[in-house]
DNA sequence: TGCAACGGCGCC
DNA sequence: AAAGGGCGCCGTTGCA
């Protein structure tokens, strides 16, 4: 007979938690609670500050379930109708907290979800507070989830301090008083548009349609609870007269001019370049004030950015994103409108004392944020491409291909798709009968690989030519499919969008996690779906040859010299390696080699100079000797060897290290020199403080090099453009006449940036290079 | 036919 | 014992 598992703790506690069932440990032991997902709630609740005996922990269901399988309690299998035993359960619990009246009670999983509430989802619930019997109800996705992926735990975390806060009081907040203004004639638009020029906040909001390529309607929230929606398009048609709809846009082109207001948005890339482009709105005038998706994302890069779930952790909002879609006729869509703008506003507010209490604010206004401006400028101008060129290299390769193609079946005898893994592993492995080859997947497991790395160790190994040709059909497919065929706007430009934090993708608003967690800017095909990440075209002159700059200017690259390196060597107060990278003349790579080998500087190989760059960048990240190793093709001793000798002669590297481990399991908080504040979510150990290690540096170089985008900006002269940034280098285009002498004068005042790093003043020098195309850069001769 | 997961690969 | 971090896009595959 199954045990039943009883519900623990003080049932006169402010706060209850309840679960779905009991599952083997918690049977065996009759507690709830206490197997692996218990571990997991206990340390979440340890790190929320709530103490277990401070609760009462119960199940919905107090017996375990056969295989822990809850679809048992439902008589159907679209788990619609429960049982009679889950409805009685549903009524117990509920008895229960109409008896004690805890101040709030979190309800862990789906099942307690629907038990409290007859909701259903917990990923659109969770964090949305909720009633049951005149008590706070906060569903919260359910520890076993958190066991499973990892990536839920910060979600429960954040909840359960809402829950915490909540717990402090019976009262629900008071509601919100939403005051939404749409669905009004031609006159009264124009007077509440004009009534807008008084405000001084005001969160705006478009929704387009990606089949129209239109702007269906946009919306204005003056306040956590006031908005008004402004319909341009119904269904297929302009909601007004031709005459109307320019008068419209017109003025609404004049709010967005008005400098005293500042404005606020969620993701206002996306936003404004629709409003650029559709109705000539100056992105340059709008005083954006706000990205609410861009701050979120400078402390949290980990979690999901989207609307709704920033609803849920900074406004009492339940979710709102299950309204009916565009079957509920126009008033549904101009609602969602109006909410969505409310919801930004609050949100907005509340991001602002956080960032603040986190002493952020600073570097959000001065970096990310003016960033936002700068950036959708390059996306809106892309670069001009070289159609001849273009057309021939894809001739040219299309050739290539056919004819490896062809020499291929010939040897193989049948139709083999190189880029297939599952057939090129067939082949490899069991055609073939070689000894598999691994390596280590996404989810660090040990799988059986056919990638390039593979192809070259068996053709070392056994001398198979046809690797080879594998390798040329592979790399020829991927430079056709990804660079030369990539989808041109229609004025033959190639374009990308730059990310500085998060994006959503589908037009349900569905969260998409998105940007880096490390502060860089991410490069991808634009809002309209064309262009393509410009962040990694190949550095051959094959593809950037492509690239050219429009007609009388030259392209300029400007790259930060050696910018991690330094940036490691200034943050681990590691002396030695910043003597060397400031002031030694020789080739720094080389310098580190001769040291090693005991010989002058010019008897330093490529190879070998090649083989420290790698040393260098392994011992600064903590990469182990193995892979090591492995990337400059030597034995796993040796690369200890050369790991060993370069942390003894740069010892600070490892302090640094260790500063960072402790760093992190004090606060889970990184400061970066710049004044970045980022907190981390990841399970504790060694790839956590690897993450923080690569962090720290990756991220003060991109800003370094944003803070110079920022600054060139506004004072680009006349016919000079920023086209891409790379990470630690930034594309631009000139007028050819410009002088040398200017150019060199512009950059080094505008991008050399010196920045205070541990009492120290670091300067990253920029390598300048000029060219008629991307392909051919050479030297800016002074 | 459309979608998501995955392997593979380009860049810093 | 062994361990690199960070991105985005393409084609294939398997499922609905």
């Amino acid at each position: 007979m199954p045990q039943l598992v009883q519900g623990e703790g003080n049932r006169n506690a402010k706060i209850w938690l309840i679960g779905e069932a009991p599952g083997e440990q918690e049977e065996k032991q009759g507690r709830p609670f206490i197997g692996g997902a218990g571990k997991v709630l206990d340390g979440i609740l340890h790190e929320v500050g709530i103490q277990r005996s401070d609760t009462y922990i119960d199940n919905v269901i107090q017996r375990r379930p056969p295989e822990n399988n809850f679809n048992i309690f439902y008589k159907d299998k679209g788990k619609k109708t429960p049982t009679d035993e889950l409805l009685a359960a549903h009524q117990r619990v509920r008895e229960l907290i109409k008896a004690y009246k805890p101040n709030i009670v979190v309800a862990l999983g789906n099942e307690a979800l629907r038990a409290l509430t007859e909701k259903n989802q917990i990923t659109h619930w969770r964090g949305s507070l909720l009633e049951c019997e005149g008590v706070k109800v906060l569903p919260v996705i359910q520890p076993t989830m958190v066991m499973k992926q990892y990536e839920h735990r910060p979600s429960v975390v954040l909840d359960l301090h809402k829950a915490k806060a909540q717990s402090l009081s019976p009262y629900f907040p008071p509601p919100y008083k939403d005051n939404f203004r749409f669905n009004l004639s031609f006159e009264e638009t124009i007077s509440v548009i004009r009534e807008l020029h008084e405000k001084e906040y005001i969160a705006f909001d478009i929704e387009t349609s990606q089949e129209l390529g239109q702007i269906m309607c946009i919306g204005f929230g003056t306040s956590k609870e006031e908005a008004v929606c402004i319909p341009i398009f119904y269904s297929k048609t302009s909601w007004w007269t031709a005459e109307e709809e320019i008068a419209i846009i017109k003025e609404i082109r004049e709010l967005f001019a008005i400098q005293k207001i500042k404005f606020i948005a969620q993701n206002a890339q996306f936003d404004l370049v629709y409003l650029a482009d559709k109705w000539g709105i100056d992105v340059d005038r709008v005083n954006l004030w706000m990205d609410t998706m861009i701050a979120f994302h400078c402390v949290y890069p980990e979690l999901k950015k989207g609307l709704s779930f920033l609803t849920s952790i900074y406004t009492n909002r339940p979710y709102y994103k299950n309204m009916p879609g565009s079957g509920g006729g126009p008033d549904v869509l101009w609602t969602y409108n109006c909410l969505d703008t409310v919801v930004t506003y609050e949100c907005a507010m509340e991001l602002r004392k956080e960032l603040d209490e986190f002493k952020t604010l600073r570097f959000y206004e001065e970096n990310s944020h003016k960033l936002i401006k700068a950036i959708i400028q390059m996306q809106r101008r892309g670069i001009k491409i070289d159609l001849d060129r273009k057309k021939k290299i894809d001739e040219a390769l299309q050739m290539d291909l056919e004819v490896a193609t062809l020499r291929l079946q010939s040897v193989v005898g049948y139709t083999l798709n190189p880029a297939s893994p599952k057939q090129m592993k067939e082949f490899l492995y069991e055609d073939l009968g070689l000894p598999p080859v691994y390596k280590k997947n996404a989810l660090k497991q040990q799988v059986i690989t056919a990638d390039e790395d593979a192809l070259e160790t068996l053709d070392e190994r056994y001398n198979l030519p046809i690797l080879k040709l594998i390798i040329d059909i592979r790399h020829i497919n991927k430079l056709l499919s990804t660079y030369i065929r990539a989808e041109l706007e229609p004025d033959d430009r190639l374009k990308c969008a730059f990310i500085i934090g998060g994006n959503m993708k589908d037009e349900f608003g569905e969260e998409k996690k998105g940007g880096t967690e490390t502060g860089r800017l991410s490069s991808r095909s634009n809002v309209y779906g064309r262009g393509t990440n410009l962040q990694n075209i190949p550095r051959g002159d094959l593809v950037r040859s492509i690239f050219i700059p429009d007609p009388g200017c030259v392209f300029i690259n400007a790259d930060l010299n050696k910018a991690e390196a330094r940036a490691v060597a200034y943050l681990a107060r590691e002396e030695r390696l910043r003597n060397m990278l400031d002031n030694t003349k020789e080739d720094f790579y080389k310098f580190i080699a001769a040291t090693f080998f005991k010989k002058g500087v010019a008897a330093i190989t490529d190879s070998e100079r090649q083989t420290f760059k790698s040393v260098v960048h392994a011992a600064n990240y903590m990469v182990g000797e193995t892979k090591l190793g492995k990337t400059i093709g030597c034995p796993k001793a040796r690369a200890r060897e050369l790991l060993d000798f370069y942390y003894a002669l740069c010892p600070s590297i490892k302090c640094w290290h260790m500063e960072i481990k402790s760093t992190l399991s004090k606060s889970k908080i990184l400061r970066t020199p710049l004044g970045r504040a980022r907190m981390f979510f990841g399970r504790w150990g060694d790839d956590l403080i690897r993450e923080g290690v690569a962090y720290v540096p990756q991220s003060t170089v991109s800003d370094i090099i944003n803070l110079g985008i920022i600054r060139a900006y506004p004072n680009l002269p006349p016919g000079w453009e920023i086209l891409l940034q790379i990470h630690d280098a930034i594309l631009m285009q000139v007028p050819i006449e410009t002088p040398p002498m200017h150019i060199q004068k512009f950059v080094k005042h505008y991008l050399e940036i010196p920045v205070e790093i541990n009492d120290k003043m670091m300067t990253i020098p920029i390598d300048i290079k000029v060219g008629m195309n991307w392909a051919k850069m050479a030297k800016l001769e002074v």
